[in-house]
DNA sequence: TCACGTTTGTTAGTAAACCTTACGAACAAA
DNA sequence: TTTGTTCGTAAGGTTTACTAACAAACGTGA
């Protein structure tokens, strides 16, 4: 055993993580822990609104020193700005009020997740919607899609003065962490690199994002969880998720793709990917609408016909997420989509199955909840994927 | 709308991340960067085997003058050593080979997750198992359980003469981050602090985890994927989970318990928790072993309904893992547990049963594959958990 | 009223961490 | 022997955040 232990002290690699990819996180600099300090006092600012350089400097546990520092050199950036002096009356000096300057840039948010229509917005740096735009799709795909958001882009740039600090785009399909758009059928676009063509044309930082994945970003900013599942209903469905405050990209950048997940054991109507009972049979909103249709008019019928549909629909979500909130042990689903659809007994009926479907005891406190953020919860969420991507604050 | 803007950056806090807990990541001083730029360095060492300081510097992107710095501390605490110049005849000065001391440290890896028997063993840092023990379990609960899981790492400690990094133990039930085992009904824990009573006992860094989620980190070790579900099937079935190479715990630190979750739309074999159909009724040992053994016998017929009794749970497996597999985009799923049990029909169908319920187009690279661990997994996951926790190593 | 304590924000100096630049040692190849 | 390369170290500079100290400005209570 001697012998082993030597011949491994002096030739030994490691078994574990002998072939994985090194470096998972590279070095770091003195400049970086600046950066982050940077972004940990614009964060706290943020969050917690007008306060001293004494206040930040209790909050983050850095001195007064340093945070005096570091707010100048983002105040000479135009990112935070002076209040005066607060009002209450206290002992000693008092105390000058900093604040991020919530003013002094606007974000463009653009949603093209839609079937119908391209919509986009100008948000506040606190998230409120200031103005609104939107084009027709027609049903343009490919580079006539792109060239369409393009316009939307300019349109909205045009209707504000104040500096953009960047454009979020919240795309539907399959995006990579460099806002290329590696599939989107609905579209017709396949490998299009809307973040750089966007980019290149506005010079300002653009950031692309799946429709999901970015909407699950403004849910997580009205939320006290750090672990969030958001799950979109409209043409078609999908989710996106967070864990431990971070977005999940999948290992092919499709996590939450849970659309053409098969449901249940016990067949279903046939989808157009060509299986049977896939998650979007049951809930996309064409389909429930189309059922909901087909029942309309059966006079007293109609209004419990319409219940089971939907009751129905809810069942099928509860099943699918079982696993999902089981494996992950999430505390809180959010469903965001038409309301007149899915707030109430789909709603319901998702709640009954997932708690009847995963043990009570790891998932006791788990909610699932309807969305607050309505139609806006694309473009919201990218106004938070350029903020965060931009000055770090999450 | 120009009032509404003067308003919010007067008074303003953020809608965006207002309720939220203050300060997801703390400040960073530079002695945390010391301390991340040490980790790589042993990382890089422990990952590449050894080489020179330069070496390390191409790798780490740091300077040589700073690796030489980090490496005298390393060599001084004993981690790093020095293995005499490179053979091979290139130009210039002669490299000086350091390495990882591989031979300086044992850990103790310990699996409380079988139901007969608590296994330990001595574990090298490259992973080697050089010792092992076990303690019979005899149906020890509670405090005897506690004291026989201790009498078990005393012996396991006797075994070796060589230093400790520290102890490993994957426990049965919810752990949680300070090692508390919240509950473990087999072992009859409630808030057993495990980790703080064998550290106190013994005057060793302890790190204790759920048995699943310590088998992923052993798993992880020898993938190259940075995404990776463990399904570990023995007296129970629980999952480990790694995103984006970090292991996930779950917001109540019961993340990976899918052993409750029901299975498909079609009912199911009672389970003990109340529910019918679910995971376990279907795949845990027990069950499996015990509806073998009732058609054994069946002469010809027998092959044939062996076959069928491991296909059909191998699908409920599929159809557990598909909505998971598809909202992660995960593409990495490993089976551990007993070989001939789950390496044949099982396996298949559950691979199978994948494919068909889930998008080939996103899913495409995704593997579903046995473990090569073996029973050692939880030990050797063990280790790898104290090698990142002392170590800062993954 | 006035001394005293408190709080704020700044100045000055220090320690830590990494960098750049420079150099000697040791080797291969021409 | 000369030349060029590589390694490890030494010296000095920059950045970062810290501690210590202080002035300004304010309540409080004798």
């Amino acid at each position: 055993m001697a012998a082993e232990l030597l011949a491994a002290s002096t030739t030994g690699t490691a078994i574990f993580g002998r072939s994985r990819a090194l470096r998972p996180t590279g070095k770091v600099l003195p400049e970086h822990a600046r950066t982050h300090n940077r972004a940990l006092v614009l964060q706290t600012l943020y969050s917690a609104g007008p306060q001293s350089r004494a206040d930040v400097a209790r909050e983050t546990g850095l001195t007064r020193v340093t945070i005096s520092d570091l707010v100048a050199d983002l105040m000479a950036e135009g990112l935070v700005i002076e209040l005066g002096q607060r009002e209450d009356a206290r002992p000693g000096k008092p105390a000058t009020l900093i604040d991020v300057d919530r003013a002094a840039f606007h974000i463009i948010g653009v949603d093209l997740s839609e079937h119908e229509v391209f919509r986009g917005a100008v948000v506040g740096l606190d998230g409120q919607i200031i103005d609104r735009d939107e084009v027709a799709r027609d049903g343009a795909t490919g580079e006539a899609a792109v060239l369409l958001a393009e316009v939307l882009v300019e349109r909205l740039l045009a209707r504000t003065s104040t500096p953009v600090l960047g454009i979020g785009i919240g795309s539907p399909g399959v995006v990579d962490p460099r806002g290329v758009v590696r599939s989107a059928p609905n579209l017709g676009w396949s490998d299009v690199a809307l973040q750089d063509r966007v980019a290149a044309r506005f010079a300002l930082p653009v950031h692309v994002g799946n429709d999901a994945n970015v909407g699950v970003l403004a849910e997580h900013g009205s939320s006290d969880h750090d672990d969030l599942l958001l799950v979109k209903i409209g043409h078609g469905v999908g989710a996106g998720l967070i864990i431990c405050g971070r977005p999940v990209i999948g290992s092919g950048f499709a996590a939450g793709e849970i659309g053409h997940v098969v449901v249940g054991t016990d067949g279903g109507p046939r989808c157009a990917c060509g299986k049977d009972g896939c998650l979007e049979t049951w809930l996309a909103e064409p389909r429930l609408t189309a059922r909901l249709a087909a029942v309309d008019g059966q006079g007293d019928a109609a209004a419990s016909a319409r219940d089971d549909i939907l009751r129905e629909a809810g069942r099928r979500l509860g099943i699918v997420l079982a696993p999902v909130v089981g494996a992950l042990n999430l505390s809180e689903v959010v469903l965001s989509g038409p309301a007149q659809l899915l707030d109430g007994p789909l709603h319901e009926a998702a709640v009954d199955t997932l708690r009847k479907r995963t043990m009570a005891e790891f998932n006791r406190d788990l909610r699932l909840r309807m969305s607050e953020q309505a139609e806006d919860i694309v473009l919201r969420g990218a106004a938070v994927m350029v903020l965060s991507g931009q000055l770090g604050v999450t």
